[in-house]
This record gives C-alpha cells, sequence and structure tokens, in this order.
DNA sequence: AAGAAGTGGCTTTTT
DNA sequence: GCCACTTCTT
C-alpha cells in the first residue's frame, strides 16, 4: 500500500519525513491524525522500522486506541506485538515507573513500584485530613483550589520550600506547609498524584543515565499530538526521551491550546524551532471538515489573539448555510430552543449526529430536561464518571487498601463502610495518633490495639476489622493469585458490602448493585488480557471522560475541551454571554482570554455544516436565585455579521413555547420518558471496555424486558432513577396509601409508597415518583389523593 | 454510633 | 438545585 496516496503535497512531506525534528502546524480539521497514522505506517511498511520502536503520545485513551488501531490496520499486521507503542502521557508514565522505576528509591523516600495512583478525590480527602491536622478550614481555602495551587506550583517544579521562599504573606506561608505535609503524606504512603508521575518520570531518566540510555535506544521515533498542550514536564520527558537522537515529530495548533490552566505552556509549541534547530516546519491548512462560512467565522474569531503564529485555513467547500445566532429570553428557553431545532434536524435527516457544546458541566441539566421534553434520546459527556460513584470507589479503595496497606486515605474510605461500629471518635484518635507517631493508619491501628488504647467495643470492631483485611489480603496472595474479579467479589462478599446494598430497598441501591456487577465484568475481562490487580486500578486510574464519547451517538452534550478532536455535522454552542463565555475568572487576564477565544475557536470548528450559537437575556445562576441579566459575549461581536442569520427570537420563542406546552410533551415529562443514557451508564462503561478489550464484553445479564428499561433509563440513577423500583404488587389494604400503594400528588403526580411511618396526623410516607425521586411527606398534610 | 433533617455555599475547564 | 457538612434525634 502506498501511504502517499490521497494526501495532499503538505501532508505527503509530513508522512514522507523520516529524521530529524518536524513541527507540523495542523489547523483544525486538516487530517492530522491521518498523517499521524500514514508516516506510523510508512516508517513501519517503506522504512522497516521496527513498530515497537515508535512510540507516539496522546492526552486521552481513546485518541490513543483509535490511532493504534489505524495503523494496525494500515500495515496489515497481524501481530499486535509488532505494533508501535501509541500511549498516553500519564499511562506512559506509570508504565515506565512500573517496569523500570527502582532506581527512584534511590532520591524518592520509601518508593517502591508498588506504589498507589492518588485521583482527584483522593487527593481531597487528603487534603481534608491534613487541614484537620493543622487546625485549617475550608474558610482558609477550597480544597480544589489547594490542589490546583498545589499543581500549579508542581507543573512550574516549585517545592514546597521554594513556595515557601517566596511566600510575601502568612497565608501563602501556611498553604506552603500544607503542600510540604501533603508531599509527605504521599511520600508516606507510597502514593503519587497525576502531577507526580510525570515528574517523577523524568527524575527518574534524569537520574538512572543507563535507563535513559536503554529508552533512547528503544524508541527510534517519537511522536506527539496536541502538542500545544504538553506541560513543562511532558516537554521534558520527550527531550529525555530523545536525547541521543532528535527524531521528534509533534503535531499541534497553536489555535488550539485550551489547558493552560492546567500547566500546558503554550511556549512549547512556539518555541519547537528554537528547542529543536533544523527542524522541518510543515503548515496543513487546507480544511477538509467545515463549510467556508463556518471556518472563516471561526477563523476571522481567532484572528483576534495575538499570541499565535499566525495562518489561514482555507477550503474548497462551497459557502454552506450562515451561521444562526438565537437570542433567547431565558436560559430555559434557549435549552428548549435548541431542543427544538434538534428535534427538527433529525426529523429532517435521521442520521446526523448533533452536538451540544457549553462552557460549564452545569449547563447541561436544562438542555437535558428540554431534550427530555422532547423525548430526544442524548448522551452526556463528563460530569460523574463512573469510576467517581461512591461504590465503585469504596471497592476499588479496599482493593487499593489490599494492595498497599500504607494507603491511608484508602484505608480510611473504607474502614467503616460498610457500618462496622467503628465511630467518628474512634477514627479521629488513629488519625491523630498516627500523626504523632508518623505512622500509617493501619500501623497506627495495630499499635493502638496492642497498646490496649481503645474502649471495649471499638477494640473489639477494630481486631474483626483487622482479621478481616488479612484474611482478605492472604486470599489475594494465595498460589495461585485469584484474578482480579475473584478478589473483588470476595471484597464484596466478606467485607458485608453486598449485604449493606441488599438490606437497602431504596432504588439506587439497585443501580449501585448494576454498577457493581458492571465492575466485576471489567475485572473479568482484565483478568482475561492477563492484568492483575494494579493495572486493573491504574486504569482505573487513568480513565478520563473524553475516553467514552461515543461518536455514533445522535446527540452528545459536552464541554467543549471535551470536544477537542471530534467533529459533528451541527453543533450548538449554548450560554454565548459574559461572565459565562469567556468565563468570568479569565477577565483579569489577557492571557486567559484568549485561550478562552482559543477554546471558543475550538468549539465552532467541530461543526461541519451547520453552526447555531445562541445566548439567553436572563439567566438563573443557582436554582433558586434570581433572574439575572446578561451581556453577550465578545466573541458574538468577532465573528463577521455578514456571516451570521439572525433567527427571529420572537417567532421562534413563541414557537418553542406552544410546543413545550403541547399535553404530549407534558405527559411525557411527567412519566420521565427517555433520558438516553451518559457514557457512565452500563451500556457505555460496557462499550468502553469492549472496545479496549480482547473479546467483546459480556454485558450484564439482562432479560429483554430490562434491557428496554435500560435503554429509556435514567443517566443520574442516584436521583431520577425510577425504572430500577421493584414494581410493588398490588396489596389490598385497610388502610389507604399503605406501603405499596399508588396516590396522586398534587405536584409530583403519580407515586409510589414505599415507606410508611408513625400513626394518625404523625404518619409520614416515603413516596418514590417517577422523575423526582424519593420524597419522604406528611400524610395530613401532602393533599395526596387515592389514584 | 448511626441515621435524618436542616443549612450554607457554591459552579470553569480535567489527565 | 445540589452537595457536603453540621446538628439533632434515637
Amino acid at each position: 500500500m502506498d501511504f502517499l496516496e490521497g494526501l495532499n503535497p503538505q501532508q505527503r512531506a509530513a508522512v514522507a519525513h523520516v529524521e530529524g525534528p518536524l513541527l507540523i502546524l495542523a489547523g483544525a480539521g486538516s487530517g492530522k491524525t491521518r498523517v499521524i497514522t500514514h508516516r506510523m505506517a510508512h516508517l513501519v511498511d517503506v522504512h522497516r522500522v521496527p513498530g515497537p520502536c515508535i512510540l507516539a503520545v496522546t492526552f486521552t485513551n481513546k485518541a490513543a486506541d483509535e490511532m493504534r488501531q489505524r495503523v494496525v490496520r494500515l500495515v496489515g499486521g497481524s501481530d499486535p506485538k509488532a505494533a508501535p507503542l501509541v500511549s498516553t502521557f500519564h499511562s506512559f508514565c506509570v508504565r515506565v515507573l512500573r517496569r523500570d522505576g527502582d532506581r527512584l528509591a534511590d532520591i524518592r523516600r520509601g518508593f517502591t513500584k508498588r506504589f498507589t495512583i492518588y485521583d482527584d478525590d483522593d487527593q481531597v480527602s487528603l487534603l481534608k485530613s491534613i487541614f484537620k491536622g493543622m487546625g485549617l478550614d475550608e474558610k482558609f481555602m477550597q480544597y480544589r483550589a489547594m490542589c490546583s495551587w498545589i499543581s500549579h506550583n508542581k507543573s512550574h517544579k516549585l517545592s514546597p520550600q521554594d513556595a515557601y521562599d517566596s511566600s510575601k504573606d502568612a497565608r501563602i506561608t501556611r498553604m506552603a506547609k500544607v503542600y510540604d505535609e501533603y508531599q509527605g503524606r504521599l511520600l508516606q504512603a507510597n502514593a503519587m498524584d497525576f502531577d507526580d508521575l510525570l515528574l517523577e518520570t523524568v527524575r527518574l531518566l534524569s537520574h538512572d543515565t543507563n535507563l535513559r540510555s536503554q529508552y533512547n535506544q528503544r524508541f527510534e521515533f517519537l511522536m506527539v499530538d496536541e502538542y500545544q498542550d504538553t506541560n513543562r514536564s511532558q516537554y521534558e520527558l520527550m527531550r529525555l526521551l530523545t536525547g541521543e537522537h532528535h527524531n521528534l515529530a509533534v503535531v499541534g495548533d497553536e489555535d488550539q491550546s485550551i489547558y493552560g490552566w492546567r500547566g500546558a505552556d503554550i511556549r512549547n509549541i512556539l518555541d519547537f524551532e528554537r528547542d529543536y534547530p533544523n527542524a522541518t516546519v510543515i503548515r496543513l491548512e487546507q480544511n477538509y471538515r467545515s463549510t467556508k462560512n463556518i471556518l472563516d467565522a471561526a477563523s476571522a474569531l481567532v484572528a483576534h489573539n495575538k499570541e499565535r503564529k499566525g495562518k489561514w485555513l482555507w477550503t474548497d467547500s462551497d459557502g454552506g448555510s450562515p451561521i444562526a445566532l438565537y437570542q433567547a429570553p431565558n436560559g430555559e428557553n434557549e435549552a428548549l430552543f435548541i431542543a427544538d431545532a434538534i428535534d427538527k434536524t433529525l426529523k429532517r435527516n435521521p442520521n446526523d449526529r448533533v452536538a451540544v457544546l457549553y462552557r460549564t458541566n452545569f449547563q447541561s441539566r436544562q438542555i437535558e430536561e428540554a431534550l427530555r421534553r422532547y423525548g430526544r434520546k442524548y448522551t452526556v459527556v463528563g460530569g460523574f464518571s463512573f469510576y467517581q460513584r461512591a461504590e465503585i470507589k469504596d471497592v476499588l479503595s479496599y482493593l487499593k487498601a489490599l494492595a498497599s496497606p500504607q494507603d491511608s486515605i484508602s484505608l480510611l474510605r473504607i474502614i467503616n463502610t460498610p457500618a462496622r461500629g467503628i465511630g467518628k471518635t474512634t477514627i479521629e484518635q488513629i488519625e491523630l495518633y498516627a500523626l504523632e507517631q508518623n505512622l500509617s493508619v493501619w500501623e497506627a491501628i495495630g499499635r493502638m490495639l496492642d497498646e490496649n488504647a481503645f474502649p471495649a467495643r471499638a477494640e473489639a470492631a477494630l481486631r474483626l476489622f483487622r482479621n478481616m483485611m488479612q484474611e482478605l489480603s492472604a486470599y489475594a496472595m494465595e498460589d495461585p493469585i485469584p484474578t482480579v474479579n475473584d478478589v473483588l467479589r470476595k471484597v464484596l462478599e466478606r467485607t458485608g458490602y453486598s449485604q449493606m446494598l441488599d438490606a437497602d430497598e431504596t432504588p439506587q441501591s439497585e443501580s449501585r448493585k448494576e454498577n457493581l456487577s458492571e465492575l466485576l465484568n471489567a475485572a473479568a475481562e482484565a483478568a482475561e488480557r492477563g492484568e492483575g490487580i494494579t493495572e486493573f486500578l491504574d486504569h482505573a486510574a487513568l480513565v478520563s471522560d473524553a475516553d467514552s464519547v461515543d461518536e455514533r451517538a445522535p446527540v452528545s452534550l459536552l464541554t467543549m475541551h471535551n470536544a477537542k478532536g471530534l467533529e459533528f455535522p451541527v453543533v450548538f454552542i449554548a450560554g454565548m454571554e459574559e461572565g459565562l463565555f469567556p468565563h468570568s475568572r479569565s477577565f483579569d487576564s489577557e492571557k486567559a482570554l484568549e485561550e478562552e477565544r482559543r477554546l471558543c475557536y475550538v468549539a465552532m470548528t467541530r461543526a461541519e455544516k451547520r453552526l447555531y450559537l445562541s445566548w439567553a437575556k436572563f439567566r438563573r445562576r443557582f436554582g433558586g436565585g434570581e433572574l439575572e441579566q446578561s451581556i453577550p459575549s465578545r466573541f458574538l461581536k468577532e465573528v463577521p455579521q455578514e456571516l451570521i442569520e439572525k433567527l427571529r427570537d420572537e417567532d421562534d420563542a413563541r414557537q418553542v413555547n406552544l410546543h413545550s406546552e403541547r399535553y404530549a410533551v407534558r405527559e411525557a415529562v411527567k412519566r420521565n420518558l427517555y433520558t438516553g443514557k451518559t457514557y457512565n451508564s452500563i451500556e457505555n462503561i460496557g462499550q468502553f471496555f469492549a472496545e479496549r478489550g480482547v473479546k467483546p464484553p459480556s454485558m450484564v445479564p439482562s432479560a429483554p424486558v430490562k434491557r428496554a428499561e435500560a435503554a429509556t433509563g435514567i443517566q443520574k440513577p442516584e436521583v431520577r432513577s425510577q425504572t430500577t423500583v421493584p414494581s410493588p404488587k398490588p396489596v389490598p389494604r385497610k388502610k389507604p396509601f399503605g406501603s405499596g400503594s399508588t396516590i396522586l400528588h398534587p405536584k409530583y403526580g403519580r407515586g409510589t409508597v414505599l415507606r410508611r411511618e408513625g400513626e394518625g396526623d404523625d404518619a409520614k410516607l416515603t413516596v418514590s415518583f417517577p422523575g423526582y425521586g424519593l420524597k419522604k411527606l406528611v400524610e395530613k398534610f401532602a393533599g395526596i389523593k387515592e389514584e
């Protein structure tokens, strides 16, 4: 196969480039993935470079998987071992540290290759504990803000000492102390946060010259995708890996750099030619994705930025439709307009794919509601991820605590989940002791038991807990080593977790059980691929929201950040208002504003045929808050007005309202018909594993009926699920409104009574209302009627 | 010790 | 409007 065929001259030059540094400035929609994959195939097939000597790095697992698959398809290789290594930065680093990290112990106290990865929830728990120990609370600083401050320091290679030395006031001094304590606790737990994974790999490769040399020899050719979003340590990692040769090809677009807030340094791409002298620079400026109008609008917008190399994309395609601008009277109406337009679009062409993009996740709710009114299925990317759900984190924490007893954060998470009589006071005592004696929580428990430091009841509970953990740990190490799913199953059973869920009769517990059984499936598949507990946990820590975008979904709701790298025939950008987009947090810095503008550019260039922009004159900031007047986004003015078609808002508004009030629509809302699915729903998680697994996944065994329920099921089972409630049998009853009876409520409509407590005037009912979830009502006041 | 009920406080974007 | 945290109750 000729990998140069069908490419334009610039693409061909990039693909044919072999040795030396290469910078590919690839505009939006200019076919860069094609170039990267073809170049790899070309190296393998024409230049006889062994696949494993090529390393390509991306930011998401999904991008990595797709790239790998495309290369394998191109070279027709059947042996997966002969394929290039395509990986994300983070998983590459984990791989290096777990395989070859021994020498890191020289420079990182307590490091072993069995380290734990702390995700941001773990980071927050750790900070809570540190705050408590230092007598601080969230009024001092929000945990998340503290996290980003620490992360900011780390990504700029500033140690706690550096932060301390440069601090100008007492507050920063304290923050530096928190940072110092945070690092100390990570070491004690042999844990690494996301920043550490990169930083420590860089340190390892700098320190262990032997190892560095091995890696240099192994990876002859390196490629980096989305180079504009690399940060300092990623940059250094690449420098170390290309120390002995300069066969580094990077692909990026400075106009699409949108992760500055996470430490990405746009200078990495702007200064590539300086950092790698003799670099070949190739510009891909022909856009194959969008209509001319969309492309011109986006280009004109981003031309307002100063910090760019400057390029102008061009296209062969026609002007196409103008860009539609809708001015809504309020946020709800904006959402209804979008749903209405989507409905019309998909009625006209059921095969279109639509994306609704927004700046902040909370904007999705109104749009979801509107889509539900129209009975349109949709997919939400982001928000709550599967691996963030409490039950998943609980069970994984058991695994983590078993794999590494020093991991105090995980241990504390599950020490009394399910409740086993180890209360708040007891836990506080243990934490205090651990702090004073500089021990891990596990060690502290052991010592304190030896010293008879607990009252009888707590002591008994702790002994049982300790025995249980020891027993589970012994089980996990039995010979032959049990599979991950066996260990998980044992954990669920032995810890009483399953039992706790079985005893819980709320609808939530059903969905929790489903999630856990999906986790078991995932574990079973991991086991089949030969993965152990560590690999399984690593994978769970490193999945991202973007990994689970289903590009075939007809309607997707996602943040603009998550839309990077994707394309859709029809795109809506919602909430084009000052303060929302550009976000108010970016107002005080020109740099941040430029990044917002780039984000807008990214969002606009996702569209192939049709682009809608919308804003609302009034919007409620919080659920209960006042309607606040908004100012249209400055970005709207930066788009050439002749490319915009203003939709007449009065007409559309009326139409939308009329439609939304139709009886059938209202009924649909009441019955909560159709909520589509989020990526973290059962089907999508299954699909995610299916795509990466060797064999297709065995889904949760479910009868066709149940499957139908799942399809129309609710994406946030915690709150909205009622499909999983076991349908109550109509029990003949003496009293009205007993458990199992169906009632009518003036506001919530029809509901099923799940529980009844108290007598006479005191009687309280727990009622499940489809679409509203569980409500606790006082029978006397609720104004309920028999169905 | 463990749940239920009430309250304040807040929402960028995420590997 | 939701969540996490506190206070109240048993």
